[in-house]
DNA sequence: CCAAAAGTGTTATGTCTACACCCATGA
DNA sequence: TCATGGGTGTAGACATAACACTTTTGG
């Protein structure tokens, strides 16, 4: 799964030449594996919290946009590229040293599928991991704040399906709408009823264009699906609830 | 509006025998006045800014958490005390040099009506200000990005009336149904119809609670209404759906 | 009595959910 | 022909928007 790397190792600092920023960024990002929702995770080999689990983590550099820091920060210790990373929010690190990670902004990107992942220099592992697993504190010791870091990024991305296309994101680019509800039902944590999402989904203008062609049927046969795209809507008007979190079959 | 204080000059640095922590906090504080909604804005008189009007803000302390930070820089450079401020996001300031403001975390806070505000040292006025004046380039020139950062914090509460009671924060504590209707059409700006967000607001439990009293009636008569306090409700279910932004009448 | 504001009723329209049912494919 | 999954139909429950109407006050 996780491959070592060749390059040239990241510091992990601020820039030379630049003042300590005491601003770090971290990574939430999301992939579909099958049909379970993953997180990356990579293993610290160095202080503080070594030999923990993290989110790609590192510092912003004088002058970089923090936008600009998440990405090159997520590149540097993983090779994973995001399209598009989403300000979650700033975290006060409570075993934050004055100068470094005084402050931490994460942000979360959501990929298709699992892609190969670097173990750059410093850490000693990097993966996607199932949820379940990553935000289970028994099983997964996560660094710093991560663990609150990783909840709210799950909460976000949960309200961001209700209420935005970015489920796309979660999709290969061409994807049966069957694709796209197993999204929805491995963020969510429950099951979709399919005919009600498909005339959802299709009644919502923009939210996804027909390609014309077919996915071929499963191995266990079925009838072979029509192919979609993402389209341009970004906000879906009216939103797809989810259920009422009374019973939980989720996380 | 605006009274000089007496109290100790708050030195607005980092604290003495912490290192430079370059976090800086920004308060968006909305109140209503009447029918209007404005947000709470001070006349800078020093330099970064000199002269421009800005949100209050101010850098955090080493040990601080980011809320009481912002509670403690509204507190000193206006007076103004606010109950629970929510975080509005991390800004990356385009301004910023090095050390100082090199990222900046918004807070989101609402009070019932203007109250009286101090003009600290270091400003030359503060006031609540009208938002459709805050908002206009032309006529109010914010520092910083505290355009953008206003926006957002409007653009915000707009949602959070949507989903949650937060609503009842822009009341006093004993109210009247068309009271909260005011500040529903002075956020969204647009009117509201009023029997049936009488029916909406009764029909969502725990949003608010009758007290059993009446509001005396208006001086142009009308019929007195009943008073409400705010109930436990957070989340609202079903929301409370704004009009499409299509014809805008607001900001 | 009139204007103003609170509060109730009503109706047409739309949306959601749950589930029955049909269709096309692989084994 | 059977299991599997894609896709359509439909009926009841529920929510919404628009607006007519009644009630209670001050002038």
């Amino acid at each position: 799964m996780a491959s070592r790397r060749n390059t040239a190792a990241p510091t992990d600092k601020s820039a030379p030449g630049g003042a300590a920023t005491a601003v770090a960024v971290d990574a939430v990002v999301f992939a579909m594996d099958g049909a379970e929702l993953k997180v990356l995770l990579v293993q610290r080999g160095l202080a503080p919290f070594k030999g923990s689990w993290a989110l790609p983590t590192g510092n912003a550099r004088a002058g970089e946009t923090l936008e600009a820091a998440v990405a090159r920060v997520l590149a540097e210790s993983t090779g994973v590229r995001a399209g598009f990373l989403e300000q979650l929010g700033a975290y006060r690190d409570p075993s934050h040293d004055a100068l470094e990670r005084a402050v931490s902004v994460a942000y979360l990107a959501f990929l298709p599928g699992p892609v190969d992942v670097d173990v750059a220099p410093g850490t000693t592992d990097a993966s996607f991991v199932p949820m379940r697993r990553a935000l289970d504190r028994r099983r997964t010791d996560l660094a710093f704040d991560h663990h609150q870091v990783l909840r709210d990024g799950l909460e976000r991305a949960r309200t961001e399906l209700e209420h935005t296309s970015r489920a796309t994101a979660l999709c290969p680019p061409a994807f049966t709408l069957s694709r796209l509800r197993t999204v929805y039902e491995a963020v969510w944590g429950h099951s979709v009823d399919a005919p009600n999402f498909r005339r959802k989904v299709l009644a919502t203008p923009g939210f996804v264009v027909p390609t014309g062609r077919m996915a071929a049927a499963g191995p266990e046969g079925g009838k072979p699906a029509q192919l979609y795209r993402a389209g341009k809507a970004v906000v879906l008007q009216p939103p797809l609830y989810r259920q009422q979190s009374g019973g939980r079959r989720g996380f």
